[in-house]
DNA sequence: TATAGAATTGACGTAAACGTAAGGGTGCAA
DNA sequence: TTGCACCCTTACGTTTACGTCAATTCTATA
């Protein structure tokens, strides 16, 4: 059965389902699109965060498999680890107010904001240290008639 | 053979070495000095990093591996990895000018230098976009009658 | 129909710096 | 002699997010 054509994602010819303009890729199309590997998504699915249709074996995405995956990114770009993305994702509710799943996210970023603060600060003394002995390193190599004042021993 | 008894690292009374004032400690009192677990100490040894001497099985840390300690410690703080440390510390040679040693180190130095802006600049980035996530996730907090628009789909 | 291009599952490999457990030895104080 | 406080080596486990085959199958097209 022939769903979308190589390079062409917008004729699709396909009776897939009763919905009209559902816009299914395959992995491969997906990948390219959201600049991730072919073992990425399967990865992600093996987690449990994708669950893309199937057609026979191949694994057909939806849109709503996109904005997974956007989210998905989005979290990894932040900082949180897969296991996160999914306890937040997980709470979805398409019927409810998803309070619970917003105050959970949130309260995950805060604690990620804190966490990133806390990398940035370390960071910060790392440049700090790191110059100076730079500085040190700078001045011996200005003085190289000092043979006692290595910086290993 | 004694050596130090534990809780005193004084009164050394061995007649290990011809040098006097040696100040040997065992591997337990060098962890506790420099706050790091038995196993790291092992393991620095085991990746060629320090190099104590042997009463029998027994370690034996000398000044010299202090020194080299403290160096790596040092390292590991602004994030070089041990192997990078480790390619620095070989290149010591107590007889030269460590001319070579000192112009490794410089050139790691500005790489790790580059790298550790370079995350930063994504930490910041990540602070940006996670700041701006939460307050999405307040509005849709604060707004909690509009089902449709929520953060997971 | 042959072939290239895409897809599948399965499963081991990778990186870094140790953690942790197992099994065993040594010395000293009560 | 018991027992504790140290010390030793060996070796597998941990973490996270995939990379990298391998062997096979499916599909479209020239």
């Amino acid at each position: 059965m022939k769903l979308v054509s190589p390079g062409e994602a917008a004729a699709n010819t396909n009776d897939m389902s009763d919905k009209a303009g559902e816009d299914l890729v395959r992995i491969g199309e997906m990948a390219k699109k959201y600049g991730v590997t072919l073992r990425t998504l399967r990865f992600y699915e093996d987690k449990g965060l994708l669950n893309p249709q199937r057609d026979g074996s191949t694994r057909l995405y939806t849109r709503r498999d996109k904005a997974r995956l956007k989210l998905i990114l989005l979290g990894r770009k932040v900082g949180f680890s897969l296991r996160d993305v999914k306890q937040m994702m997980d709470l979805y509710d398409p019927t409810g107010s998803n309070t619970k799943q917003l105050r959970l996210t949130l309260d995950k970023s805060e604690k990620q904001l804190a966490r990133l603060r806390k990398q940035r600060a370390l960071i910060d003394d790392a440049i700090n240290e790191l110059s100076n002995s730079m500085a040190a390193v700078r001045q011996m190599l200005s003085e190289r008639s000092a043979p006692q004042a290595s910086v290993a021993g």
